[in-house]
Formats: C-alpha cells, sequence, structure tokens
RNA sequence: GUGGGCGUGGUCAAGUGGUUAAGACGCCAGGUUGUGGCCCUGGAGAUCGAGGGUUCAAACCCCUCCGCCCACCCCA
C-alpha cells in the first residue's frame, strides 16, 4: 500500500470548512487593507532561496526540496513566500505600480523537517507584503492587517512581540557587541550555540539552553545598537502601534530565522505555551530586492501557518461555518420515477439548490440514506405521485409532508 | 539530524507464544409489502505497518526498515 509522503496530509471533506474559513476570512481581511492576490510557481530556481534566504540558514541547510529537472535546471520547492514575491515584483516590473505594491498570497510551501504538532514538510501559509515603502505607517499596516485576520477567525489571547534588529550597516557592530558579551563565556556554550557564536551571533539570543539564559539576562540588545534612521523608525513604530491601540510586548531576544530581516521583526502566538506556538511571523526587508539585483527597494510582511491557525481554532473550540448547504435528496421508487427524479434534480440544481440523487435501494434505505448525508428536505417521487403530476417534499427535522406540483417544487424548497 | 512513545478491519479498541483474532462505532441488508433519526437481527470488511529471524507453533520474542504522535533543533 502506498501513503502519502511523510509530513503531508489528505485533507478530506469534514475538514474543509477550516481550511475555507480560515482561507476567506485572511482574504477578505488582505482585500479590505487593499491588498491583491498574487500567486507564484510552487517551484523556483534554487539559487534564489540560497541568495536570500541565507545560506547559513536551516531552511537552505538541510531543509529545502531540490531537484535538478530534465535540463539540468537547479530548482528548489519553495520554502517561504517572500522572496518569490520579491522576485516576482522585480521581474514584472512592479516597481511601475503605485508604491507600495500590496500583495497576499495564500499556498503550499515545502520543507524537509521532522514533523510533529503544527509542523508538516508540506504545509500553507497566508502571507502579505508591502513593498516599495519604508515608512513605519507601513509597518504598522501589515501587522494590524495581521492582528485583525487572527481576530476575525475568534481566536484570542494572541500576544504581538516585537522587536528591531537595525539595518544592514547597524549589524556589525552589534554583532561585535555580542561577541565580546559572550567570548569570555565561551565555556559555557553548548557545541550549537559555539557554531551560533562563529557564525551567526543572533541566534545565540534565542537559545533554549538553560545553562546560557542567564547569560541573555545582559546581553547586549540590538535595539541599543540601531543608527539613527533606524532608531528612529523603531521610536516611530511603536508610537503608532500606541495611537492605534495595538498591544505589543518588546522582546529583545526576537530575532529571525531568515537573514533577508532588517529593523522590524515580529510575531504573533497564543499565550498558552507550546512548542511551534508562533502562528504568525515577519518583519521589513529592506536589502532584499537589491539583494536580487533590483534597486533599493524597502519592503514588509508576514506569513501565518494555516494549519497553526487551524489547530488553534480547535483548541480554543471555535466551530468554523459549514461550507456547504445541506442537501436535497431526491427518493424514489420504480424505473419511471427514477427516470423523473434524475430530471428533477438537474432542474432543482439550476435553480441553485443543492440536490442529491438517492441510490437505488428501498425507499427505507434511500430515508435512512438522506438522514445520514445531512438533508434538510426529501423529495419522494412514486407511481402516486408521478400520477398526479406531484411530488411528496418532506421536511426531515419537523418530520411532515405534503404533496407540491413537480414543476415548482423548486419554490416550495426551505432554507438550505 | 537527536531523544521518547506507538503501529491489530474505515475509526476506536481487546488480545503478551498454541484451535475459526473479541467488542464498539461506521458501512450494507432486513424487521411484510411507499418513508429516516431510537431499537432489534443479519452481513461484508484484518495478508495483526513491511521484510527477515527464533520456535513444532508468533499479532504476541529478536533484528532491520517504514510510518504516526510528542519533544529538541528549526520554523509558519
Amino acid at each position: 500500500m502506498y501513503q502519502a509522503p511523510r509530513g503531508t496530509a489528505d485533507l478530506l471533506p469534514d475538514v474543509q470548512p477550516y481550511w475555507s474559513f480560515v482561507r476567506s476570512q485572511a482574504e477578505s481581511v488582505a482585500r479590505s487593507f487593499g491588498y491583491g492576490r498574487i500567486d507564484t510557481p510552487i517551484f523556483e530556481d534554487t539559487g534564489l532561496f540560497l541568495r536570500t534566504v541565507g545560506e547559513e540558514t536551516d531552511i537552505v541547510q538541510k531543509e529545502m526540496y531540490s531537484f535538478k529537472d530534465r535540463g539540468d535546471q537547479n530548482l528548489t520547492l519553495r520554502p517561504e513566500g517572500t522572496a518569490p514575491v520579491c522576485r516576482a515584483y522585480l521581474e514584472q516590473g512592479m516597481r511601475n505600480l503605485a508604491q507600495p505594491v500590496r500583495l497576499f498570497y495564500t499556498c503550499p510551501m515545502f520543507r524537509y523537517d521532522r514533523p510533529q504538532a503544527g509542523r508538516y514538510r508540506q504545509f500553507h501559509q497566508f502571507g502579505v507584503e508591502a513593498i516599495g515603502d519604508g515608512d513605519a505607517a507601513v509597518d504598522v499596516e501589515v501587522i494590524q492587517l495581521a492582528m485583525t485576520m487572527l481576530g476575525s477567525l475568534g481566536l484570542s489571547d494572541l500576544t504581538l512581540v516585537l522587536n528591531s534588529i537595525g539595518d544592514a550597516t547597524d549589524r556589525p557592530a552589534y554583532l561585535n557587541a555580542l561577541r565580546d558579551y559572550f567570548s569570555p563565556h565561551l565555556d559555557k556554550l553548548g557545541a550549537d550555540d559555539r557554531r551560533r557564536f562563529d557564525t551567526n551571533p543572533l541566534r545565540l539570543l534565542d537559545s533554549k539552553d538553560p545553562a546560557v539564559q542567564p547569560l541573555l539576562e545582559n546581553a547586549p540588545r540590538s535595539v541599543d545598537h540601531l543608527g539613527g534612521p533606524a532608531q528612529e523608525h523603531w521610536e516611530q513604530l511603536k508610537a503608532y502601534l500606541n495611537d492605534v491601540g495595538v498591544h505589543y510586548e518588546e522582546d529583545h531576544r526576537l530575532v529571525r530565522g531568515l537573514d533577508y530581516y532588517t529593523r522590524t521583526v515580529f510575531e504573533i502566538h497564543p499565550k498558552v505555551e507550546g512548542a511551534q506556538s508562533a502562528i504568525c511571523a515577519g518583519g521589513r526587508y529592506d536589502g532584499l530586492i537589491e539583494q536580487l539585483g533590483g534597486p533599493s527597494t524597502p519592503g514588509i510582511g508576514f506569513a501565518a501557518g494555516i494549519e497553526r491557525m487551524i489547530l488553534n481554532l480547535q483548541r480554543q473550540n471555535i466551530e468554523p461555518p459549514p461550507d456547504r448547504p445541506a442537501p436535497v435528496v431526491v427518493a424514489y421508487r420504480g424505473d419511471s420515477a427514477k427516470s423523473r427524479g434524475l430530471q428533477l434534480a438537474a432542474v432543482l440544481r439550476s435553480e441553485g439548490l443543492t440536490v442529491i440523487l438517492a441510490p437505488e435501494r428501498s425507499l427505507k434505505a434511500q430515508m435512512r440514506y438522506a438522514s445520514s448525508v445531512g438533508a434538510s428536505q426529501v423529495l419522494i417521487l412514486g407511481e402516486a405521485e408521478l400520477a398526479k403530476d406531484v411530488v411528496t417534499l418532506r421536511d426531515m427535522a419537523a418530520g411532515e409532508q405534503h404533496e407540491v406540483p413537480i414543476a415548482d417544487a423548486g419554490r416550495h424548497i426551505v432554507g438550505t
């Protein structure tokens, strides 16, 4: 027997209401902020991710689904959404549109990770990108969009954590400060953290090693090493957030695992403790477009994990609205009634109703079937009805039925 | 990549070496001839995750692999 590949899932109709709920809420909130949908290819040139996400990151080092196609092209199944959108921004000349360009997407992502709660190899993200305007008001807009979107799902008890990791020009001084701080304590660092000390000292800040926790208390803060413009941006952002009443917590240890972030970084997670708690995360990436060979262009965005949003809906016992109406079942007795039922079903569907023709079984079994598929009403056609050119309309919940002319059966069906 | 737990019909689940592998839910049929949801009866459906080994004999013991769950790493 074949099984779905590790870390992938079959989404059967019974879970689809969650998916359509999340997608439609996210999409309508994004549109209300003036964002338009973009779809980019599921695979891209491998170099796009190497260059932007960062050669030293875990995503690139060990999580990419990369392959060569028959033409020897190095391709990679998209592990994240920002780089492809920026590539499209450049390639499609979107800098000639009104700036900032506001885009959103919902699509599958692929990372070769070990699956666990809320983590899959094929997973789905809803994300937005606002490209072409570095103003802190745009940061606020994007954060507001994220909070509004999660709120529209009914998720409560969310925490927004915020930090600024400065511009590329501020980075070297800060990294030196971090190295200076940690170097007397190298003996206390585990192997992973030693490696980080050399390759990416920023990541020492979110080390989970209990031995280094006390060290983190007094570690240098990125916000104390911001250059003038980044400093101003950071203060402006916080002021705007206060103005619009968005609550946040500053977290000086918040850094991100992708190299392209500058200035603002943020995460949103449920207050309940747990692994993989971030359901939404993002930040500013003012150097990314330039890195891709374009003109210096600021940008900011976030991505939210659809599976994680659904997980939290379920944890908070939030039921999504049904994604399809209760069907009307057409039951019948006899061959000519069956044929007439087939015609009737087609007519009713063309009138916009959801109609299922019962399977050919005893009438009793057809009724049982109607009941188990949740039919609100059943239309019964038999010899008696055919003779009079009527159909028996049974209301399943009320348990009552009456005859109506076949020709306007549709008008008598209610509430589906 | 690391550590722990686990894999028995579609789902849940009993069964820890020995005749035809319980049960429940679900599915199908029937309970008199044209009617559901409760109830009753019957039926279908399992190479006991896969492969190898030990044994006269294995779902049950051993090995390998695969997968699932949880945590770490990392991330949405």
